[in-house]
DNA sequence: CGGTGTAGTTCGCCGTACGAATTATCCGTT
DNA sequence: AACGGATAATTCGTACGGCGAACTACACCG
C-alpha cells in the first residue's frame, strides 16, 4: 500500500516538478542579490536588447498595468531606465542601466550555474538529449526568449 | 547578422523556458477556476493526503508565515479545512474539503492536459525519454511531490 | 516541575497582478 | 486639415503572495 519509492515518473509530473526546481533555483539566485524573481526575469529579458512596455507585456505574459509597477520598482532600484522612443512619442523603451547590466550578468551567470547543477547527475549525452527534447517543446510552443543562450562554450562540460 | 531562427538551445535556457511554459499553463488552469496558482498547488499537494503546516512549508519551500495566509484564503473559499491533530494539540492537519477535492481533481486534470499538450509535438518514444531524463533530475534533487502521478493509464496516448 | 524546543499565528511591510478607466499619441479616411 | 478609431502607457483600487520578527501554546526531556 504505502509506496515510498518513486516509480517511473510520468512526463507531466516530471515537467511540473522540474519546473518547481527551476523556479526555486531562479528565486534563490535572485534573492541573493536583493532581486525578486520577477525583477531578475526582467533583467534577463533586457540583456538581449531594450523593449517597449507592450513587448515586455507580451513576452512575460503580464498585463501592461502589471508591468508598469514592475518597471517602476526596478527603475527605482537603478537597474533599468525608461528611454523615450524617437519614432513614437507615446512609446517607451526599457533598457538596462550600466549597473543593471552588471547585476543582470551576475544574476544570469548564477542562475545558469544553479540550474545547470540541477542536471548535474546526467551524463553529457543525456544532457544533450534533454536539451534537444526540451528545446523542441520550447520552440513548438513558441516560448518567448525570457533567458538568452549563454555565450560560446560557457554552459558546462562542453568537452 | 540578424538571426531570427533559433539555433540549438542549451540545456539551461531550455529548462528556464520550458519552466516558463509550465508556469503559464499551470496559472491558466488555476485562473479558469478562480484559483491562484499557489492555491492550485496547495490543492494538488493535498490530493495525496492531509499535511501539517510545517510539512507544507517544507514541501512548498515557503516560510510558515506565508502558509498561514495561503491556507487562510483557501479555507475561506471552502476548499480546505484545518483539522486538529489528535496526537499534538499544537499541530494542525490541513485537508481538502469535499468541494476542495472535486475542484482539485478538475484543476489537476486540466493542468495535466495543458502541460501534456506542451509536449504534443514529441513522439511517444521521445516523450518517454524526456520523462525519464526529467525524472532523474527530479529525483536527484529530491523535488517534493507537488504534483502526484496520474491514475493508471490516464496521462495521454498510452496506446 | 522547570526549561528548551516545536507548531502555528500575528503583524507590518513590500512586491505582484489584475481590470477598468484615463491620457496622450498615432494614423488612416475623408 | 479634421475626425475618429487604434495603440502605448499610466493610474487607481483591490486582493494575493512572501518574508522576518515577535508571540502563544503546547510537547517533551530531564
Amino acid at each position: 500500500m504505502a509506496k515510498h519509492v518513486e516509480g517511473p515518473i510520468g512526463i507531466v509530473p516530471a515537467l511540473v516538478r522540474s519546473t518547481f526546481l527551476v523556479n526555486g533555483a531562479y528565486a534563490d539566485a535572485a534573492r541573493e542579490r536583493g532581486l525578486t524573481p520577477q525583477q531578475g526575469q526582467l533583467l534577463c529579458v533586457l540583456m538581449q536588447q531594450p523593449f517597449g512596455m507592450g513587448e515586455l507585456s507580451a513576452m512575460l505574459g503580464l498585463a501592461k498595468s502589471s508591468l508598469t509597477g514592475l518597471v517602476d520598482r526596478t527603475e527605482r532600484n537603478g537597474l533599468v531606465r525608461r528611454e523615450s522612443d524617437a519614432r513614437d512619442t507615446r512609446a517607451v523603451r526599457v533598457a538596462l542601466t550600466d549597473g543593471g547590466a552588471v547585476l543582470a550578468e551576475e544574476f544570469y551567470m548564477d542562475a545558469c550555474r544553479r540550474i545547470d547543477d540541477l542536471a548535474a547527475g546526467l551524463g553529457a549525452a543525456e544532457r544533450e538529449t534533454l536539451a534537444a527534447l526540451l528545446g523542441r517543446v520550447v520552440t513548438d510552443n513558441e516560448a518567448p526568449v525570457v533567458f538568452r543562450e549563454p555565450a560560446e562554450g560557457v554552459a558546462a562540460s562542453e568537452g
